[in-house]
DNA sequence: CAGCGGATTTACTACGTGGTAATTAGCGCA
DNA sequence: TGCGCTAATTACCACGTAGTAAATCCGCTG
């Protein structure tokens, strides 16, 4: 067994209340005594009892992150941001995989991930329709990318309706007019403020403002949003004999399998296919051409994130303040998909779009 | 405060204790008791308590997993795979990110994670000159990808060496001569059974079995192996203008920077260049062209691993078992990089280079 | 040198659970 | 009806920590 305060206390010669407060900075503990205990601390190796803490404090010090899935290079990321945000605060963060399983989901946002002072939550199943859960959610949570509208929760999110929209008229500044869309979801009216939705919701606005009729058959439905599903659409897209000029993959990932598909049907992009993504995941900069993207803020989403549990943890549990909603700064970054250079730099640096955050009554 | 035994057992008018063994499903309760608590169970909607759980047995019911950096594809679909199998046991996973920070590992190793029952542990900067360090270690341990040799822990890996001189012959059987190789580490003396060491050797022995003779100039030195490492290697080596009709990159991140600086060059995969990466990560058969790979079997190695963390935490902290070694199969995966089809399928399976499995004795 | 007040240290206890051992209930059989 | 045995339940306690409140120490004043 491990060693206890119990035996630091007995080598220092103090009780082990004392070695408590040491190790917990106590003000009015002697120089001495607490050279004394550090000492004995360093020569036994004592570390404290992370069950024990818990137990009589109610904290653990750790958080949870649950994601969809963590081979998709985004939540790869994503997690990689807030686990290095909530190491900043010596936090160790649990990562729970739901795989698209809306009981996983319901169920964690009902008990919540054992073992954890918090919750850090990217739903994929969830919707409008079960913002009626969240009002039993009795533990310190913030969703992630995803705004359910009038839920008592904290949100952080993207701009997901005006960087949607700057990435059309991105395309349309190339003089694109025929513009495909890939990741639509299917009859998604319980998902309203989801991102597909809304990203979509930009897609249109864009066209609109711009004065394009809008085709419905360029709106291509895709779920889930793996590479092979958007080359599968934009497959099916290039089959179907619609005519287009470019192509908005509501994520990277779509992206990326669209570029392989239409470089297998010797489309060459950008000048037959101008493309831009969503999410700007690291590889995006290496494929042939390079993917351009909208730059999330994703360390600036984790650091949000990750800031805003801490709060609601320090608050405790039973405190009803008020839901508060980031939603981070984007960037619409131009690469050679989209007739740009190889690295891309930030062309519109966007905090147009309203206050990066702002706070909603919950 | 949460719904505690006490308050369940004072429901179901029996004691704590009896409630307790429901839980744990003991033996000899009585139906009907079982059914009454279970109810109160349900009511109160009783969830047990981990910190309490963990000082009384000792187990956290968490384990860790400690990777260099989850932005790296294959440490993401290592960890989906890990968090995967350990869902399967009822475990969480605590990760965490040492971003090639060698003190870091040190004190990993040293202490382990806390709040965790065990830890996987897959190092970047350690090498045999650590193997003492080993010898300390006081927790359940698996090491993941990588060979301490003789370090008295357990080990799921690959078979580096072979696998890589696969690669490397499949490159040969495309009458390539001029092979280079992207990843090699510098000066890793202390390191000689890292991965990198261990896929260059299988890549000269694969040329000294061909009868070509080895030109270190073609052995190019990347550290970290990051795509745009992967990238400025070979824009190095093709500036540098040593002749060369093939690469091997020491993983697929290194091959994709490796297939945008070709193109970049203008030279053509697998026409001019034969490119063959090690990992098989998801985005390799989506590429342009979609890069040929070693499969290391990943699904297998998370399975394993896990499954020898949980053997290690049953067998209890003091168990001088003798430290096991895992080496999963592999396959060759050719693809477009190396003159295969979009998809590729698996050309060789080895699990020819000697058993899947061996006992070494710590 | 007694007395005071703040600084320092300590005893005691509870946090929620589950192991141990002791107690009680229930049943069959003489 | 009473005994013996197993099944079922319980009391008690410890796990390691930190809050509370009480005890002790120390330097100084009058």
């Amino acid at each position: 067994m491990a060693v206890t305060m119990r035996e630091v206390a007995a080598i220092a010669r103090v009780s082990p209340k004392t070695v408590s407060n040491v190790v917990n900075d106590h003000p009015n503990v002697h120089p001495d005594t607490r050279a004394r205990v550090q000492q004995a601390i360093a020569e036994l190796g004592y570390r404290p009892n992370h069950s024990a803490r818990g137990l009589r404090s109610g904290r653990t010090g750790v958080i949870g992150l649950a994601v969809p899935e963590l081979r998709q290079a985004y939540f790869a990321e994503l997690a990689d941001a807030v686990i290095a945000a909530a190491a900043k605060r010596g936090l160790s963060v649990i990562v729970g995989q739901l795989g698209g399983d809306r009981e996983h989901e319901i169920e964690l946002l009902t008990h919540g991930l054992p073992q954890t002072d918090g919750l850090l939550f990217s739903p994929e199943r969830l919707g409008t329709e079960d913002r009626d859960l969240l009002a039993y959610v009795d533990f310190p949570l913030v969703m992630l990318g995803e705004w359910i509208f009038g839920g008592p929760t904290d949100h952080v999110t993207m701009h997901n309706i005006s960087a949607a929209r700057a990435a059309v008229e991105h395309l349309i500044s190339l003089g694109r007019r025929r513009i495909a869309v890939i990741g639509a979801h299917p009859d998604d009216e319980t998902r309203v403020m989801g991102p597909s939705n809304l990203r979509i919701q930009g897609y249109r606005e864009a066209l609109a403002a711009a004065g394009i009729e809008r085709d419905p058959r360029l709106e291509r439905v895709v779920a889930p949003w793996h590479p092979e599903d958007g080359a599968d659409a934009a497959r099916q897209l290039i089959e179907s004999g619609l005519e287009f000029d470019a192509i908005f993959t509501l994520t990277d990932s779509l992206g990326l399998g669209a570029l392989r598909a239409l470089g297998e049907a010797g489309r060459i992009v950008p000048d037959d296919v101008a493309v831009i993504g969503f999410d700007n995941i690291t590889i995006s900069h290496l494929t042939i051409p390079s993917l351009s993207s909208i730059d999330p803020g994703r360390a600036e989403i984790a650091e949000m994130a990750v800031s805003m549990l801490v709060e609601r943890i320090e608050w405790g549990a039973g405190s009803a303040r008020p839901a508060r909603l980031h939603k981070a700064a984007f960037d619409v970054i131009v690469r050679e998909s989209s007739g740009g250079t190889a690295s891309g730099t930030p062309k519109t640096s966007s905090r147009k779009s309203g206050a990066p955050a702002q706070t909603l009554n919950g």
